[in-house]
DNA sequence: CTGTTAGCGCGTTCAA
DNA sequence: TTGAACGCGCTAACAG
């Protein structure tokens, strides 16, 4: 066990005092190194293996370089976000400190805020929100101007500045790449939940929807189905929908789900999916499309970059290079993930 | 924004000095502090929300209260060992911070054990071994006395502790549930990538099967299977599998793939899944079972578990209450999945 | 322009 | 029960 190396034995083999070892690290400006000494000191650093402490220099500084991510960690999409703050957190100096939402006592909300009070982090980007508390949770951000950044949050919010995926933008890509492939009329398979009530999401899907088969010429067609149906209730349900639909047809699903159970009927009937029928779906939230056969074309929701992004942005301001007061929010275009389900036409 | 509230804060208004503060936190002993004083400053912290300065604490003591969890972020495994690691560390007072292993410049395998010389954390759980730096690596850990404990690492290792799945438990319970249900005996598909190499933990497998089968009288039939057949290949070779076995039939797959790739085999035969096929994974590291119809039944990893253990651990080492020489093995049992591919007996 | 000294930040702990 | 020192790095003020 080799004991702490400080400062102090840096200053020493080089035969400075502490503040020029401080200076020759932070680039100091006020206080003049010549080269040779600079280099003496890094030398010196170099020999011992000196590593600042990140308590002490924290302490000091009022900065602890780290960023809380806030999610639920039995979400795999979170896992995606992570990447991405990862990779901007790392390129800005930060570090990552995981922030499970959950019920249990140890992981209220307010845990969250205590956290930046203790100067344990410097900012959150927060990947769920925060039920309950809401209203009053963001008039504690706002109070203690705690830097706060939200993925797929408060669209629009007036004090949380937010990430979202760009919808609209998902399925008219969606569209343009199933018509320029198979010229075919898409249909749009409409999943929800109960008592037929659209997110937010959803509802801009539709409308993009609605608009673009306007601007084509074409007649909307939307079939709507419950995701609450039995295997049995299910199969039958699309069976039918496929033969109503007639062949060969395209079909765009909001959700994942969707595009596997049309796919499915299709091959109980022998309907071969990417040949006389075309399935693809505006999300993949189960990530589940491409183990499946065939493996189903879909909008990807970037949740690496909105991840990537909304770090980005947190460090701007932490930084002081972005006003807090400023709470835009910013839309990311959804990727295309080219797999079996749609037929393509080879360039 | 309101300034930060400092123990001096808590003091003035407690009416005592700041060492008390600290005691009436930490149960110093060695301070005694009356019943009125402690209340008072209860009642003062309360009131100022004060809150401790995690830099200037970890500062003082040595401890950062934070450990590592180095993994490959990319890998949804991970998510379950961060959240069973979560839950270990919340419930001593830790947090956890990410450290993704990756080949970038930013996140070399040294850069860990430099954030430990920074005092940044207090030990490290993990998820993917070091690559190449291996040998070199643990000496480092071991000449620094850095706590580690490593999931899924290195079994038997002298100088790491790890947590392991215990593969012949897992496969010695998979077995005994085909046979106690179905009562046929199982075939074991054993799939491997090109040379036909079998890592260690299937080769644990293969010989639980062996002597399981062995135990209770049965002939061992083992089917191996490259994995890196087309969609094509595979398929044939899959139906021709299931004509030689006769039906019916019970199998169990050492990967999860294999399930799927007999019980796919086994639908486009007509031979119906969990009635007169019998189909089992021994794991599921995709984590698609449960989406696919029929859904498999399988032997799941227990990362969460593995995770949970692993953080218990550390901060065993950590706190002191695990002497550092203690390296040995821990092993879990594997749970297992009960879905829709075997038919269960109702009790 | 180069470099030093002294004091600070905040909680912990030991001697009194 | 308390005052004072301490841990470690940063930086304003100051001196060569």
């Amino acid at each position: 066990m080799t004991k702490r190396v400080t400062s102090f034995d840096v200053a020493k083999l080089a035969g400075v005092s502490r503040s020029v070892v401080s200076a020759v690290l932070n680039g100091t400006p006020g206080i003049g190194v010549s080269e040779e000494k600079r280099e003496a000191v890094l030398k010196a650093i170099q020999e011992l293996n000196y590593q600042v402490d990140a308590q002490a220099r924290g302490m000091k500084t009022g900065r602890s370089h780290c960023i809380a991510a806030y999610g639920n960690v039995s979400n795999p999409m979170f896992l995606q976000v992570l990447e991405g703050m990862q990779g901007a957190c790392a390129a800005h100096g930060y570090h990552v400190l995981l922030y499970p939402s959950s019920k249990e006592p140890q992981h209220t909300i307010d845990g969250l805020l205590d956290l930046y009070l203790q100067r344990r982090i410097d900012g959150i980007v927060a990947l769920d929100r925060p039920h309950q508390a809401n209203e009053a949770w963001i008039r504690q951000l706002v109070k203690h101007r705690l830097p706060y950044v939200s993925v797929e949050g408060y669209p629009h919010h007036e004090e949380v500045p937010s990430v979202l995926m760009d919808y609209q933008e998902s399925i008219r890509r969606a569209l343009d790449f199933l018509w320029g492939n198979v010229g075919l009329p898409p249909v749009y398979v409409e999943m929800h939940h109960g008592a037929h009530t659209l997110g937010w999401g959803d509802q801009q899907r539709r409308e993009a929807y609605e608009l673009w088969m306007k601007e084509h010429g074409l007649q909307p067609r939307i079939a709507a189905a419950s995701a609450d149906l039995s295997w049995e209730e299910g199969a039958e349900h699309w069976k039918r929908c496929i033969q109503e639909w007639g062949l060969p047809t395209a079909v765009l699903t909001n959700w994942s789900r969707g595009a596997v159970y049309v796919s499915r009927a299709a091959q109980m009937m022998g309907v071969p999916v990417g040949e006389q029928l075309h399935v693809m779906a505006a999300d993949n939230t189960k990530r589940i499309h491409e183990y499946l056969y065939p493996s189903i074309t879909s909008m990807e929701v970037p949740y690496r970059e909105m991840g990537s992004a909304a770090a980005e942005r947190l460090v701007e301001y932490i930084e002081g290079r972005r006003p807090y007061e400023d709470k835009s929010t910013q839309w990311l275009p959804a990727i295309l993930a080219v797999r079996q389900s749609v037929a393509t036409v080879s360039s």
